[in-house]
DNA sequence: GCTTGACCTGGAGTGCACTCCACCTTCCAG
DNA sequence: CTGGAAGGTGGAGTGCACTCCAGGTCAAGC
């Protein structure tokens, strides 16, 4: 129990796969990985922090490249805090905004759903002999 | 004004572009569109109708092969309303599952949010001089 | 020492949902 | 009657986000 995770630990932890975490890296989504001499990743804390922050951000849409700018923001340094703020900020509005989406569609379709309830039971009494 | 739509009519009433129209009907996601002799679609109410459907199940994201499911079901007839029915209900629990889904992550980037903002407050005061 | 499972790289392949294109026909306002 | 907009077809191309693969290296228990 070392003070770093595997690849396989953290994969496991995220639900993600081996390759995604390695193309996570390639696209930049990550900050620079320690290696063991071995060439072995070994992810730290923080690596496992910023992964964090980027599954959530993956699980609500936002595109990978909207990632990588926030990720080379996280690699700029402190005084980019107000420009990552902006980008979540941004990204919570559209959330917001999509959410309210899904709830309007599904209330729409809902609304099929209750239309095909009352086709079923206005048609279903009569039927029930000549359907079995 | 007569009782069919084109598709340019069709296409700027749900934001579609014609290739996507025409790729939806390709792929069975609507019924039969008939045509004019000349060979131009001709949409009708009912295909006005199921498109709204599709578009609705689209926008939150069922994928075009469950659909083309769905417009099957309706091209067999009304026996299938149960089956439909079905569809839609899953799709429902789906969706309701997403959009908690889509909250609870929106609850964590929110917490990085307050967390940067209290980065910027403690350190922003004496900053001010130095920034600008 | 050897096997087995985890890990490495570079690069190719996949699946989905469109989107674009070339080239031809039809419609309709002036 | 004509020019431009709208529409038609088949097929190729695109963008995104992975996902897979071959052909290796490394670590650890027996």
């Amino acid at each position: 129990m070392a003070d770093y995770y595997t690849p396989g630990e953290v994969a496991r932890r995220f639900g993600l796969s081996l390759d995604t975490l390695r193309y996570y890296e390639r696209e930049g989504l990550l900050t620079q990985v320690e290696r063991a001499p071995s060439g072995h990743r070994r992810y730290r804390a923080g690596d496992v922090e910023l992964l964090d922050l980027v599954r959530c951000l993956r699980e609500t849409d936002m595109p990978i490249a909207r990632l990588r700018e926030f990720a080379e923001l996280v690699r700029e340094g402190d005084h980019t805090v107000p420009q990552r703020l902006q980008v979540l900020e941004e990204h919570d509005a559209r959330l917001t905004e999509r959410i309210a989406e899904l709830r309007r569609r599904q209330e729409a379709i809902r609304h099929k759903i209750d239309y095909y309830r009352g086709v079923l039971a206005e048609r279903g009494p009569e039927e029930k002999e000549e359907v079995r």
